[in-house]
DNA sequence: AAGTGGTCTAGACCACTCC
DNA sequence: GAGTGGTCTAGACCACTTA
């Protein structure tokens, strides 16, 4: 590899890597050689090495451990990145004109599976909002949400007539961490009749659930209308 | 900022900036300060800055673009990543015990729909295989398969009885890139059959397209049992 | 044409782990 | 205790964009 060559990018580096792993020259499970050694074999810095085999990491392609040094994984995960933009801009990505409207908004004691996700008292009282979401007119997409207006008092001043509670959230309250579920269920009679579909038809949904400090702020269960697809590169 | 501090790491960089993100020191469509900028303010290399700033890019919270600097995202992304270990895994991981059953093996002209994903003429033919993974004894998912033996030669020597496609080819196949959708559909009588479930019942639904420069390599439906969830961390 | 982020280098110290 | 990856630094050059 000595030839009249560019500088090495950690890019080339990173090819390199990938390219040794899929030809099996270093095997599911085998130690490849330390940071050190790559440098010096393919002459360049350690920190261009370590960019390279960090990103490879990243991929889920080798597992790396200080003083044990960096072995190909032998269950080579696939990580895949989606993203999941406010539901508004997703609708407008595809060139499609975007609608929303409220449905319902009031305080209520959430049903039993709600407050299992948000570790509330059988008593407590969060804000509860349902609205739906239109692409080019046709329901897109129903949002069902549950919101912690003790931890987010500026949300009495939100009108959520005029703004979604995905976007108000989005653009006003940070947040640390949240877990997001995705599932297939059979539309009940009331998310069929908002989406315009027959009970029981398949729907796309998604459960997410947001937190600050560990404390759960919000939940939100989105009923996509029946087609919906969510696609991604690998 | 210059009290009696530890020496700043990136990740300490990145936490501060997250946090004028949040409190709308700097608001959405702002420009931030230059690397420079904030590595004197900050008290530490640009590199260092460099680095916090690229993480804060990849979680979609900040656009990075030369010359024209770092503007605080308009429209913040979430990021999720999914983790897809090979089905195996995956029904291990739970502490269940896997099973597998292959039900046919053939060649055959593909239906159109799959022609559509696959590129492929009319009249070509692939080698076909549908499988069946179980957890615990139960049906967990269908393995509807496609594979494109001309370049997979290998393929041949596979024993499809003893290991499944979807881990035979994570194993032995290197790829470059592929697609992957998530959708929810109905059972149909073989599907419901096969899963032990009723016709019509809503299932999740995962389509992957494999490539190896620019040509589709294998493209495969999992259809997973009714109940089937995928979640992840934000 | 000029300014900003992208990257490489060489050297250094540190933190974590495994022996 | 020792070896490996993790990270910081200071300086440099480059690539890309936009003014």
């Amino acid at each position: 590899m000595k030839r009249s060559e560019q500088k090495a990018t950690w890019q080339s580096i990173e090819a390199e890597v990938l390219r040794r792993i899929r030809l099996r020259e270093w095997a599911p499970g085998d130690p490849i050689p330390h940071e050190d050694a790559l440098a010096r074999e393919l002459g360049c810095a350690r920190s261009t090495v370590n960019r390279a085999l960090r990103s490879v990491a990243e991929k889920g392609l080798i597992e790396r451990r200080r003083r044990a040094g960096s072995h190909v994984a032998l269950n080579p995960v696939r990580r895949v990145t989606l993203n999941i933009p406010v539901l508004r801009q997703e609708i407008e990505d595809r060139g499609a004109t975007y609608g929303y409207v409220l449905i319902s908004e009031d305080h209520a004691v959430p049903p039993a599976p709600i407050r299992a996700i948000l570790h509330s008292p059988p008593d407590a009282s969060w804000l509860h909002i349902r609205a739906m979401h239109f692409a080019d007119g046709k329901p897109h997409v129903i949002e069902d949400r549950w919101i912690d207006d003790t931890q987010i008092p500026q949300v009495s001043a939100a009108d959520f007539a005029a703004i979604s509670p995905n976007e108000w959230l989005v653009r006003t309250v940070p947040f640390e961490s949240g877990d997001i579920s995705f599932l297939a269920e059979a539309a009940n009679g009331e998310d069929a009749n908002l989406l315009g579909c027959m009970t029981g038809d398949p729907v796309f949904v998604t459960e997410r659930t947001t937190r600050q400090g560990g404390r759960p702020l919000t939940t939100v269960r989105l009923v996509f209308a029946p087609g919906h697809k969510v696609k991604t590169q690998i």
